[in-house]
DNA sequence: CCCGTCCGTTCTGTATATGGAACGACGCGA
DNA sequence: TCGCGTCGTTCCATATACAGAACGGACGGG
């Protein structure tokens, strides 16, 4: 499919998802509704402005909108670890994998922040050693006193014994995160 | 920083990377070098298509045009495991970590596979477990008889112990990749 | 029934993004 | 030194993306 009817059906697919008309749309984006009307439709080649005020006011990353949706996830999933959903607010944190060996744990989650969150994590035990591998957008995490900013490709290892912080100033993150605990429990 | 300069930025500095002159790139694109030149200046608001043309042409995720680059990603890494770099043309592959406990072991790599990409690996030994944990792109991936398309946020877990594929069709990939072995050799 | 309101599409005049021509600056070989 | 190619910028006519008006249809209240 062409660039601009995968745009049109992204964003007429994100204003369905959150239930508001073409008209109420185009008026928080200070956009003409034509505008709108048309871009959904996929009949014209948008601006990167045009594109930015509806991504805000949609809430999707705008390079969200740039991308064929997979058509469909489920389906594709042949073996998918359900698990613990601590999904709040500000994050998402879904459980993959779990590893109980040789006197310890690992766990590996899918972490999503949103964008302007940030979240406070009180300290675990001692010893318990926290890893996050940042994919998109720019993610400041790390020990609450001395936080780091890191981007896509980014990684940073620390001690979860103290409070640490995750905090997404500007884009949504996407990020791996890997909890090892000494014990098993 | 507005966003037509965020990506007049991104678009002058994708374009120094490559060692590609504006006239060249204007070319390539098919676009008038005017309209790069100005785009780059930051006096333009671009088209869709407009970005898309420079996007393909000097090979970057569109998305990544439109975020601000973190000015710099170096200094921030605080522990950076610096493993084996398996990096080849259709793939890079960095690993993170490594966990050897109770008589197994497990490797968590960064997986990068470019846009166009296929590779295919052969069996490892037996009881090997791979997971994948998709995050930009679509990934085809899975054995090689019956391989699964994923997108961003789909993971998929398979047996390591006969032929598989890594496949990317359209975009580059990036995916958090985790190798079990069910002995600590 | 008959407004009034809201919907999404189509239409229209204007603003502006476009490709390409023109330009001056620079480097290089003859 | 001169000519020639390429560079990046500025200028121009044209195409088109824009905002908003006009429109017909759906719905609901009086």
């Amino acid at each position: 499919m062409e660039l601009v009817k995968v745009v049109g059906a992204n964003l007429r697919a994100a204003r369905a998802e959150r239930g508001l008309s073409l008209s109420e749309t185009a008026r928080r984006a200070e956009i003409g509704k034509g505008t709108l009307s048309e871009l959904e439709a996929g009949r014209r080649n948008p601006t990167l402005e045009t594109l930015y005020a509806l991504a805000a006011v949609l809430d999707v990353p705008l390079g969200r909108l740039l991308v064929a949706e997979p058509e469909s996830a489920a389906p594709v999933v042949v073996n998918r670890a359900r698990g613990a959903d601590l999904s709040g607010q500000v994050a998402d944190v879904e459980l993959m994998d779990r590893v109980v060996a040789g006197g310890q744990r690992l766990e590996v989650y899918r972490l999503h922040v949103r964008a302007g969150a940030r979240y406070v994590s009180a300290a675990h035990r001692p010893r318990v050693v926290e890893q996050l591998l940042v994919h998109t957008g720019t993610l400041v995490t790390g020990p609450e006193s001395a936080p780091e900013t890191l981007g896509p490709g980014d990684y940073i290892r620390f001690d979860g014994g103290v409070d640490h912080v995750y905090q997404a100033p500007a884009d949504d993150v996407t990020a791996t995160l890997l909890m090892r605990y000494p014990d098993p429990s």
